[in-house]
DNA sequence: TGACAGTATATAATTTTGATATATATACAA
DNA sequence: TTGTATATATATCAAAATTATATACTGTCA
């Protein structure tokens, strides 16, 4: 749903067409957005119909590959992004990720296994750190908006890493008792 | 697709039916994980058909409405959930949210406009927090795994509004000129 | 008595994701 | 030169997830 507000927001800069959006969005929300072609270009076709946004141009592709479609943003498109701008979210956001879930159940396997995963994970986030550190200085050109959601995820990876390392170092600690004693308690009647 | 083996996870405690899944997992994995009737109903039923659960009961609800079907993880459930829990990530989690899309277009709005549904934020999250500090000690007992996610939620909370409270500020602080070079920059060149 | 919340399963419609297809050009190495 | 990888560019399909709604019965509270 918040894809066709992304596309009318960056349509709001200049003309483009969907190749070039993805990579606007991969670059500057590569945060806290991804974008797939399954969902672009039908979301292109559609806003089109809707008439929140016009082909400008075709021309053809720079360096081979089918015909470039320019889209242009119309007033009608503006107004569904000022309203879409304006409104509020009604739900906090949530950590959905495929780890977190299995490391809920990290009871059920050996402290050893878990500890191989965790470290695996640390690696992993380390690496973003490093990267999203590394282009922090290009992002604190965009502007303040850009630059500050940039910087959440900087603080948001080393929270995480902290929190993955204590995690690691309390299941060590922690005796083979405790970890079984998930599986019993997990087990109490619900209040 | 980690839904099927949340659900495989939990028959590990007890054999349950499909509304006592989702109780579960609202309680226990309420920080990171939804679920729907949507897709649990469908996957109890594909699950079965595969083989890694079976019906173990029918019996009438306690308290009307249909029969409860309970499920019981198999061997072949117990083997899948096993290879699941032992197999590694390869993609970091993006904090995706729509409040946070919107707030990189928050250039081409007022700053009273911006500050409103920022305010409006921190106060959700704010609440979140209080809920979620209060619920601390219960999953404390539910085992190390549990709260230690349960801890990270909180965390998570407390760096969030620490953000959003500085970017409150930076934003009032920040000239008119600041949020309209967003505007500007991000037609800066692709580099 | 009427509204609302809780227990319980189920599905339809829509949206999102992940993967793949198609077409061409460039760069680089074997 | 031949193959491979990468980049440009649009498009669609299958699978999965989300949202909303239907059905049906009970208990509670005003």
């Amino acid at each position: 749903m918040s894809v066709k507000y992304a596309i009318l927001g960056l349509l709001h800069y200049r003309n483009m067409h969907g190749y070039e959006i993805k990579g606007h969005i991969e670059r500057h929300f590569g945060h806290m957005w991804t974008i797939n072609y399954g969902q672009l270009y039908p979301n292109l076709k559609s806003m089109q119909e809707e008439g929140l946004i016009t082909l400008a141009d075709v021309s053809p592709s720079d360096l081979g590959g089918p015909h470039k479609k320019l889209y242009a943003i119309t007033a009608n498109g503006r107004e569904a992004f000022v309203s879409w701008l304006e409104s509020e979210d009604i739900s906090p956001m949530v950590l959905r990720d495929p780890f977190l879930m299995r490391f809920i159940f990290f009871g059920f396997s050996s402290k050893e296994q878990a500890v191989k995963i965790i470290d695996h994970q640390i690696k992993m986030y380390e690496e973003q750190y490093t990267r999203r550190t590394q282009h922090l200085e290009r992002w604190r050109r965009r502007g303040p908006y850009v630059r500050l959601v940039a910087e959440l995820g900087v603080e948001f990876n080393q929270m995480y890493v902290k929190w993955l390392k204590r995690a690691r170092r309390e299941i060590l600690d922690g005796g083979a008792d405790e970890a079984k004693a998930t599986r019993m308690e997990l087990l109490l009647p619900e209040e």
